[in-house]
RNA sequence: UGGGGCGUGGCCAAGCGGUAAGGCGCGGGACUUUGGAUCCCGUAUUCGAAGGUUCGAAUCCUUCCGCCCCAG
């Protein structure tokens, strides 16, 4: 069975591929090109979309006997990705372009050409796991058996039709078991450090990176607080999250923290540490994936981001698409732009993204 | 030179006779396929200056220096 890999240039991708490799499949890797890194900004520190790591996973390619090709997907990336992370800052929003990377360009760019090319399956790195239900005949989104490195929060956006064609090879694995594996394999990735930072963004300077995305204009707005006293002034709302609590500029007796960004008058709202704790949330453009859309409230498990503790809530089906998020116990800086994900024990059920 | 207030680390700021809280910032570390998020650790032998009182002062007294406010 031809099978297409899509390599990161990362241990986990590389180990998928060799695993499916010597499971007898007819394997392909595929590396993504999605920025191009090298236009006039020096060495590239970034991961997965990096220089470096092509030439990583065109080398492990090599060693493991599989034809590898490269895909350019700049401008799928540049227009799913980049351009609304850009658009979510500039209107006081906090994007995870993890998510629309996974869903708009690995799942969707790439399935389509891996059809083309004639393969049955996409696999990736992700710690991630499926099932089929043979109750409900649907592909269901599992977590990945390593707790601690689970990536299903950043798969809840995917189709039926594009779980069912795709594969986890590492999904049951403890990272650490990955790295054996890869070292075993004498795989040049196996002790690579963990990815992170945006990584289109290589510097991690990613206020500077929106300026520079976007037009040129002034940006600067009030800092109150919540009763609307004026304590000061800031170069942007792309420069604050809720929650934030460093970089804010002001200074008080106590921690301050971000409590809300009002984009139209580019006010950032701050306050003391329990001003951040809500009990709902509403989540717009849900995505149910392990399950058939719910006719009545249940209950579940959400994640606000990723990494957050799980949390009991419960799920009330709004018009258009929304939820309602009810949480047990108050949680603490709810985010507009990060997702909603919930889950019932090991199955994602899907998620939305947060008002 | 009439009245009042204030000067504590780069910044904000507690302390008001018993031997320098806290926050920001900064430095370091942890974590990490989002988010300058979160989490650890560190960061003033010294309190505008000089004298004095006291066993002991940033805290009391004196003088000086520098700010600010209200009057004129």
């Amino acid at each position: 069975m031809r099978i297409v890999v899509a390599m990161s240039g990362g241990v986990d991708s590389s180990v998928a591929a060799a695993l499916l490799k010597e499971d007898g499949h007819d394997v392909v890797g595929i590396s993504m090109q999605l920025h191009d890194l090298t236009e006039g900004h020096g060495p590239s520190f970034g991961r997965c979309c990096a220089l470096d790591d092509y030439h990583d996973a065109k080398a492990v390619a090599a060693r493991l006997g599989i034809p590898h090709y490269t895909l350019n997907l700049e401008s799928s990336f540049r227009h799913d990705v980049v351009e609304p992370f850009v658009a979510d800052y500039l209107a006081g929003r906090t994007p995870i372009p993890c998510t629309h990377c996974n869903t708009e360009v690995k799942f969707k760019s790439l399935v389509a050409r891996s059809r083309a090319l004639g393969a049955a399956h996409v696999a990736t790195g992700h710690y991630a796991q499926k099932d089929l239900d043979a109750r409900s005949g649907r592909f269901r989104l599992l977590k990945g058996r390593d707790a601690g490195k689970d990536q299903s929060y950043f798969l809840w956006g995917l189709t039926q039709e594009q779980l069912a064609f795709a594969l986890f090879p590492v999904g049951h694995l403890e990272k650490s078991e990955v790295r054996r594996l890869a070292a075993e394999r004498e795989l040049r990735t196996a002790d690579k450090a963990e990815s992170q930072e945006i990584c289109f963004v290589p510097d991690g300077d990613y206020a500077a990176f929106v300026e520079r995305s976007a037009v040129a204009a002034d940006r600067s707005g009030p800092i109150v607080n919540r009763e609307g006293q004026l304590l000061g002034r800031h170069a942007g709302v792309h420069r604050f999250t809720v929650g934030q609590r460093k970089g804010l500029g002001v200074t008080a007796a106590r921690p301050l923290y971000v409590l809300a960004v009002v984009p139209d008058s580019r006010t950032v709202v701050v306050g003391e540490e329990d001003d951040l704790l809500r009990s709902s949330l509403s989540v717009r453009e849900v995505n149910w994936l392990s399950i058939p859309p719910p006719p009545c409230p249940l209950r579940a498990g959400v994640k606000i981001r990723y990494r957050h503790a799980e949390t009991p809530a419960t799920l009330t089906p709004l018009d258009e698409g929304r939820v309602r998020v009810d949480f047990e116990e108050p949680q603490r800086a709810v985010t507009p732009g990060q997702a909603a994900v919930f889950y019932d024990g090991d199955v994602c059920l899907g998620g939305g993204w947060i008002e």
